[in-house]
DNA sequence: CGGGATCCGTTACGATACTG
DNA sequence: CAGTATCGTAACGGATCCCG
């Protein structure tokens, strides 16, 4: 049941970090908890076949290294998510995600079962991007699955689950939004043909898509 | 002689980075790379004690991903560099550094073999905090150990090996440094306890200085 | 059925020894 | 100095089992 997850215990800050997520998985486990809080059952799907044994193992040990906190919600549903220290990862989780977008993409890589990724990675960039001018609440539907967008104050995120009143809803799908990403496809592109975009509160959308274009910009 | 690297092929920018920089050791050898060109055994020594074999393993999988690139100096010496590509790591290397410093420093741990990691935390901050200001080429010997500190026209690195003219030499010492980088100690405390100055340009130290405590605020 | 723990074959790691 | 070869061991990966 314990792994003795092997560290290198280097006098620098930089193997530190490694220390306590450099393990295999483990990076991936907090970039999902970048979404919000999750069961272990959401993770598990979400990393696409790692081993129960290995998740487990992996959030023992985030949680020993402060990272993470387990709690039960209502129904005694257990619930995994960042504490105030895993979420200082973030800028380290959009540095990752922006790297990965100069690599090649490889030939065929498989689907995550999940898409707490694309949150993830939109999360950490709309962070740096947003200011006091934007302030708004948005559905993001992707392939059915539904995530919030929330700018207010300064301070944005994405996290998993509908907004409860979302000033614009935009629907569209996995693909086209990874294209983005990796730089394949250009934003106009993007939002001409592969978006569909409900308007509540009108005017908002302006703030939406400046939001969004700026956080593209980001990963330059 | 050759490994199999085990990938996690998701579709998925930061689980791509991982299958290129995730393995063990992979990013402290990039680290020890962005102090500058370095051999088979500088990197050995730098990473206190891993293997040949997987640093002959680990440097064949980076030339392959082409992040670096192996190449024979004069006197056919075979010098190991970050390629154009390998470079962009640096953002990810400083925030590496940076969540390393909000982690709680364990009892013990080993002095590395070499300070290159010194210098890569120094030189990943100050590209950030450098402006149009900073002109000047400093010395600073750590423990011995000699780095130069370039900064003009709004770029700036640290690399190994001593400045040929430099405007500023300062010398201190490892223990220090790192609990600056640690945040254990104030830069005041640095500059007055523990750091010698010999200035040749006079005024440069100024914009030492300056670039200094400005670098070191971005690990806030 | 979600949330794990146990078992076991396989693979990468780590240390040492050895060679050009 | 710059690696390659060998080999024991620890971590991973997959399947299965267990418990509320």
């Amino acid at each position: 049941m314990k792994q003795k997850t092997r560290s290198y215990n280097l006098l620098c800050p930089i193997s530190r970090t490694l220390d306590h997520v450099g393990d295999r998985w483990t990076l991936l486990i907090l970039r999902d908890l970048h979404a919000g809080p999750a069961r272990f059952k959401d993770l598990q799907t979400g990393l696409t076949g790692i081993a129960s044994n290995l998740l487990s193992d992996r959030l023992n040990a985030l949680e020993s290294s402060g990272l993470i906190q387990k709690y039960e919600s209502e129904f005694g549903v257990s619930l995994y998510s960042l504490t105030e220290l895993g979420e200082e990862t973030g800028p380290l989780i959009f540095e990752l995600a922006r790297f990965g977008g100069r690599m090649p993409r490889p030939a065929k890589s498989r689907r995550p079962g999940n898409l707490r990724t694309v949150a993830v990675s939109l999360g950490t960039a709309i962070k740096r991007a947003v200011g006091p001018e934007h302030d708004f609440e948005a559905t993001l539907m992707i392939d059915g699955e539904a995530f919030r967008m929330t700018a207010r104050k300064g301070s944005a995120e994405v996290r998993a689950g509908a907004a409860e009143a979302p000033d614009v809803v935009m629907t569209t799908s996995y693909d086209p939004i990874m294209a983005l990403a990796d730089g394949e496809i250009e934003q106009s592109q993007f939002f001409s043909e592969h978006v569909a975009l409900d308007v509540n509160t009108p005017g908002k959308e302006a703030e939406f898509f400046d939001l969004l274009s700026r956080s593209m910009r980001e990963f330059d």
